[in-house]
DNA sequence: GGTATCGCTTGACATAGTGTCAAGTAGCAA
DNA sequence: TTGCTACTTGACACTATGTCAAGCGATACC
């Protein structure tokens, strides 16, 4: 399993969750996970060359812990294109709160490190296709507001669902998780699908 | 006047600006800033004591040079709450680019700093009462659609009008200022006012 | 029983950046 | 001449990442 603490390497990455969880807004150190895993600041480097990389192998950690791969299941299924979108915003909005603690380390270090900031480039990236499919998903079923060509609107809501943003209404300003999926739906509703002509 | 370089805290000032748009995405160092104002690295603490300090004064010279303190008067002067709600997304989108860059590295040191998060914080709480104002106006209006709270409402438009998203949309996506300005008008008249039941 | 290897420890060190301190200096003014 | 102001210079403390070399204990193999 991944989540095998006998493995020095998952005691390593399951450290590093701990870490940022319980440090809140403050940095966490090399030296910080070494101690939490038993292990001393430099045996880290014997696993993870850098801290870009420990934070990097974290989010994968992340993933693997959390069956991330099937949550686009039920958007994928989706029959229609305003299914498909609440599905996405919903499968997307509930993998953050998971993420939330690693992206925010390499989001951080992104400014200043290449490998971070391509790492996280990447999972955007591919974050992106999934705005896409959906926004392509209600053009298809002719709702999409005649407002914006479907590359504006997958901009549009790929900022919409940015960890920027669910940081600032959860975090800053302190709304509950299912209001925030409740919220991006209603709005993302009244943004992209077209008013009804009948 | 503010931008008098004679005066060696203003050829600072200056010199933070300069090297912060010279160096894109890099991070910009004491020594940077103190080269390019032509005085010691040292010599800066002799102005301002920390780096912390020297970025927040960094964003009065902004404000002071780009006369922010006018920006807001479309906005208190308009007449209806929809006027007032573009007028505030009008001043605030763009101010945004002659803040941006102090801004960035602002927020980045907010992570470790509590000054600079302070500050950063005390800025957008500034702007929130702008976002409240706008939406108070939509809702004396009788305008504001009753799908939200005002408090609610407040809350999507500050998240909406963040720097971050201005930067995912502008840096990141490629957008000309216009558009940015224009689609987050467009987007805010469908998310908050009410539709008409003529 | 010896020995080789693996995984880790320990201490020392390089590097980069912020911030501090003390001594010195150039220019200007009374 | 004296003294002040604004700056310079060099040295140093501190924090954090990352590197290196030597050593050590357990296990596995012959």
């Amino acid at each position: 399993m991944s989540s095998d603490t006998s493995n020095t390497r998952n005691r390593i990455l399951k450290s590093v969750l701990e870490q940022l969880q319980a440090s809140q807004e403050k940095g966490v150190r090399m030296a910080d996970i070494a101690k939490r895993a038993g292990i001393s600041r430099q045996a880290l480097y014997l696993h993870f060359s850098t801290r870009a990389e420990l934070l990097i192998e974290t989010t994968y950690y992340v993933d693997r812990l959390k069956g991330s791969d099937k949550r686009l299941a039920p958007s994928r299924a989706a029959e229609t294109g305003i299914e498909r979108l609440n599905a996405f915003i919903e499968a997307w909005g509930n993998y953050i709160p998971d993420i939330y603690h690693v992206a925010k380390a390499l989001l951080a270090m992104g400014d200043t490190d290449d490998a971070a900031n391509q790492a996280w480039s990447k999972r955007m990236s591919d974050m992106k296709e999934g705005c896409a499919a959906a926004i392509n998903a209600l053009d298809a079923d002719k709702v999409l507001s005649s407002d914006y060509a479907p590359d504006q609107a997958t901009d549009v809501l790929w900022t919409m669902l940015s960890v920027r943003n669910w940081e600032h209404l959860i975090i800053e300003c302190g709304w509950p998780q299912e209001d925030y999926v409740q919220m991006l739906k209603t709005i993302a509703h009244k943004i992209f699908v077209k008013k009804q002509t009948a």
